[in-house]
DNA sequence: TTGACAGGTGTCCGTCGGGACACTACCATG
DNA sequence: CATGGTAGTGTCCCGACGGACACCTGTCAA
């Protein structure tokens, strides 16, 4: 049982993916059979155990069916810094696509995207343009990077905690820390970031 | 027709989003019922239908189950700089929707997602752990951010420019500049880049 | 007032998907 | 050569998922 599946597996894998970026879902058993050319669907219920212990699918949380984990859209490129051949090997048969929405987001509901305006935060590797993936809690504790609400104007802040109180820290020394006076009232925290670079 | 679905149906896209976001996939009938607390999965199967013709989710290609499109990912993005009202009306229905996989990704059969090693471009925002959007291209020039082959492995630099020949800057005082010597080998630029905040 | 339609309820039924289990084939490996 | 674990086959059965259909109810317009 090296951490490594079997060449077949992977194989399997590489269809699973496939049907996947089509349908969207982990087909089911019989489709499976159907996949890999399994006469009996046990051999892809075992097929599915073997990938759960790998690491790439899981029981949903009802536990009713199979779900990818986030190794399922792992792209490959482990091996590359290991292979020593062309650069092209990567591209294989992979044509799917890592869905970086469902990376970032947990609870869509909740969650906002919000640009990112000057440079107060540079040190926290936060750039003007950004766009932070918001998510909209009171459950904000020291450390996090809040949306916090001053003045009637949105700020993007590092939470922090003096003698009991929150305060606000920008990661920039050029900036003031914030010591609001009242109520300190937060948007939502951040949870991902998002930058693209002009090309 | 307005194409603008039913106060009532928003509500239940959100709740089906915060339900994909765990498990991966359209529920059944009767557990939408459950979700939207339907006593009948009739309305369960009404209610796919609509989503299905505003363009929320639409059959698999064997036809057999429900799955997401593109328009059930877009999010929404935060009006920051114009509105100075209370932060509510962001929630309302203002505010454009978009999809952060389009926004990073153009030709997604030439797009890679790599993961960053090391705090050599730290200094350009770039943290250990981020995930950046690589297209492979040849076409780099200097003042990019590049993901090169340097002895066999993935090294992410600036790329620039010193006496006619391409050279590879970190974005780090700690690290060296990197002087290839013979040909040197770009795996592909970064246009794009993702980090996740743990919580 | 009266339709008409959209949204929701209640119920029945066929079938398909998955759990369980016994069995086989194929390596590895000592 | 024996042994054992892994991959795959064949078969049975049950539950639940979804299709179909009749019916109810609020709302809005003519």
């Amino acid at each position: 049982m090296p951490p490594r599946e079997s060449s077949r597996d992977d194989d399997y894998l590489g269809r699973l993916r496939d049907y996947y970026a089509d349908a969207r879902r982990i087909p089911t058993q019989q489709r499976i059979a159907e996949l890999m050319g399994f006469a009996s669907k046990t051999a892809a219920k075992k097929l599915l155990f073997r990938l759960e212990s790998a690491g790439f699918v899981e029981r949903t949380p009802d536990d009713d069916a199979w779900m990818p984990t986030p190794r399922f859209f792992e792209r490959p490129l482990a091996d590359v810094a290991v292979r020593a051949g062309g650069p092209d090997m990567i591209e294989g048969s992979q044509g799917e696509l890592f869905l970086i929405d469902q990376y970032l987001v947990r609870q869509p509901s909740r969650t906002v995207m919000v640009p990112v305006k000057g440079d107060s935060m540079i040190d926290a590797g936060i750039h003007d343009g950004d766009l932070v993936v918001v998510e909209r809690t009171k459950a904000a504790k020291s450390g996090d990077i809040v949306v916090a609400i001053v003045d009637n104007e949105f700020t993007l802040k590092e939470l922090g905690l003096e003698k009991g109180r929150f305060i606000l820290k920008p990661c920039n020394p050029a900036y003031p820390v914030i010591r609001p006076q009242g109520e300190l009232e937060i948007y939502g925290v951040v949870t991902g970031l998002v930058r693209r670079y002009a090309g």
